[in-house]
DNA sequence: ATTGATAAAGTTAACGTTAACTATATCGTA
DNA sequence: TACGATATAGTTAACGTTAACTTTATCAAT
């Protein structure tokens, strides 16, 4: 038996035209309730699958996400992958994953090469506070949305964390301990996240009449090794008690390890908090302080505001009216779970 | 200025044939170096990115790759994912990356959207032994390759670790203490990896004359609940000292969280293996000791395997001559790394 | 019976690209 | 000078789908 792989070959095989076959296939009112039935039980009988490539050829448009994340093999932004990819996928959306390793330069790759591919839309953890990427994303006239960054605080449409707030929360908790050292170790400087972290951190310490003392904060710290590294640097000068606020539990896992290394108990000697509560480490011993993020819903809101965003431009293409929307920025609320480190 | 997005445009801008520029910027040799450097100039400088959907429809073949993986959320298969993508990136192919969650039904259905979307080919974690989505595949003749499992040892092409083995080496470990009781935490019993690690186990007993005692593997756990859960069962109807192995490093996370609950202490009362040696874990205490299984390296073996089928595929078509290609097996080597639990 | 409205089908053309074919210019050689 | 070979260009058609348009059938209202 020949594979039916056209609409061509449906039409043949049941002797009406193409374009009936495709209007019943797209549920379109010109076709008859009886005729329909038979178009879509016959497409079914020969497990007909419709071409998408040359649908999206034809519309112009694909059913197909860019998704640039900086690293999908950390176990923070896979679980807001998962977020995005089963939102999407409802509304019959697949992605193209793409890691862009902080890398303006690769991202900015990457955007063409989606260009190229006609996606319907992007979402992007943007590197290190690049404009151009925004730009390229303008120009390509591309629907998009950004993940746990921001570029510029007023523009562009987003999902983060509060930022602010988290560090805030963290810093205070550890303030209330009474010790005036607290070291924080951050992530990379040019990126809205770490920014908005250092600002609650400040808060926090003037809140608490504590002096803000910039060698105190750690930057640059990406993973685990930056973490240790940085925190057997911070143990040679300084002689506990003291407190350590990480931006990431990557992070805090290297330090904790540096600590736990030199035999300094955790939290009697040092207290710590570290930030995502990524799954794997709520049955790692001593358990970790830190912020939950809804990492899952992050994806789930950001996946949502894109679908939002593609559909009122197809309405505004529809009804020439171009009723631009708004940029919108989603704000998610950050949980402190205080556990054994602190 | 109007933007250049189509061959057309570049070739009134230059005012030459369509077909000259497709030529020029395929590298095709009709076209006189001179030429052809002016063409390629004249795209660089107007940003004219090609419309890979309109592409991929006349050649009626992509660039695309499917992915179906149980989880990206798994650290796992993040690496592995990772290693895909980077190797199918080199050689122009992107990645519609899917979840399948172990669902048989959920991953046919991911292989029909594929179908759908023209993908070159698929790279896949099969859930339980299921053999439809081969027989899906083969139907549909998308070139594929399994990893981390297959379905039947002798057909399809695929990438895994040496289950069986590290299994064995992981058992031996254990045995060598000259502790009888063995525990078992293993995978879904559908599952090639499971069931050749099953092997591994029994044949390390064997080999020690300790006698298989069904009742010490526990089947089914997937995650560190399951590893939680199944440890504090064990415990309460066995007194420690004995050994435990687990099928994955999430497994044994759980079960050193019971362990360390019931104020036992590792390796003195219970020496602990797990599988994997995912990143994180390097830094936390007490250091597990694992099968260390080359993830990157067995996304960028597949991926290349993949590759491989596809220019192999080409050249059938070109000369006709069709020296179907055999299915190859790549098996890549455990490396047992002993640390702090055994 | 005629008209007009509507329902249900069919025809046509186009999306951007490239493979296959054809046309023209150039050049070396008999 | 004429010939074929070759280099370099252009023309045409097709990939599968669907939007826009056209045609035909049906039926109610005059």
């Amino acid at each position: 038996m020949k594979r039916v792989t056209r609409l061509k070959d449906l039409a043949e095989g049941l002797g009406v035209s193409i374009t009936t076959v495709s209007k019943a296939l797209n549920d379109h009112p010109d076709i008859s309730a009886k005729r329909k039935k038979e178009i879509l039980d016959y497409a079914k009988e020969v497990n007909y699958i419709p071409n998408q490539v040359a649908r999206s050829f034809r519309q112009q448009r694909t059913k197909m996400i860019g998704i640039v994340i900086s690293d999908n093999s950390n176990p923070f932004y896979a679980r807001v992958i998962r977020g995005i990819e089963e939102t999407l996928s409802v509304h019959g959306y697949h992605c193209v994953v793409m890691n862009s390793h902080e890398d303006v330069d690769k991202e900015i790759q990457f955007i063409g090469e989606l260009r190229g591919l006609n996606v319907a839309g992007v979402i992007l953890t943007p590197a290190s506070g690049n404009k151009k990427s925004r730009e390229l994303l303008k120009n390509y006239d591309i629907p998009y949305v950004l993940v746990n960054r921001y570029i510029e605080k007023d523009e562009d449409t987003y999902v983060v964390l509060d930022d602010e707030q988290a560090a805030y929360m963290t810093a205070r908790h550890l303030c209330s301990y009474g010790n005036d050292k607290i070291f924080f170790l951050n992530f990379l400087p040019g990126v809205s996240s770490a920014q908005n972290r250092l600002a609650g951190y400040k808060r926090a310490l003037k809140e608490y009449g504590v002096s803000y003392e910039s060698n105190m904060v750690v930057s640059g710290c990406t993973n685990q090794t930056d973490g240790y590294e940085s925190m057997k640097r911070i143990l040679e000068k300084n002689k506990p008690p003291f407190c350590v606020m990480c931006y990431s539990d990557y992070i805090a896992i290297g330090a904790i390890c540096a600590i736990q290394e030199r035999g300094f108990n955790l939290p009697h000697d040092v207290a710590l908090c570290g930030n995502d509560d990524i799954g794997i480490l709520s049955f790692v011993k001593p358990r970790l302080t830190t912020i939950g993020a809804p990492k899952l819903r992050m994806g789930i809101a950001s996946a949502e505001l894109l679908i939002e965003l593609l559909e009122s431009r197809q309405e505004e293409e529809e009804n020439e009216g171009a009723i631009k929307k708004e940029e919108k920025h989603i704000v998610m609320k950050p949980e402190l779970i205080i556990r054994e480190t602190s």
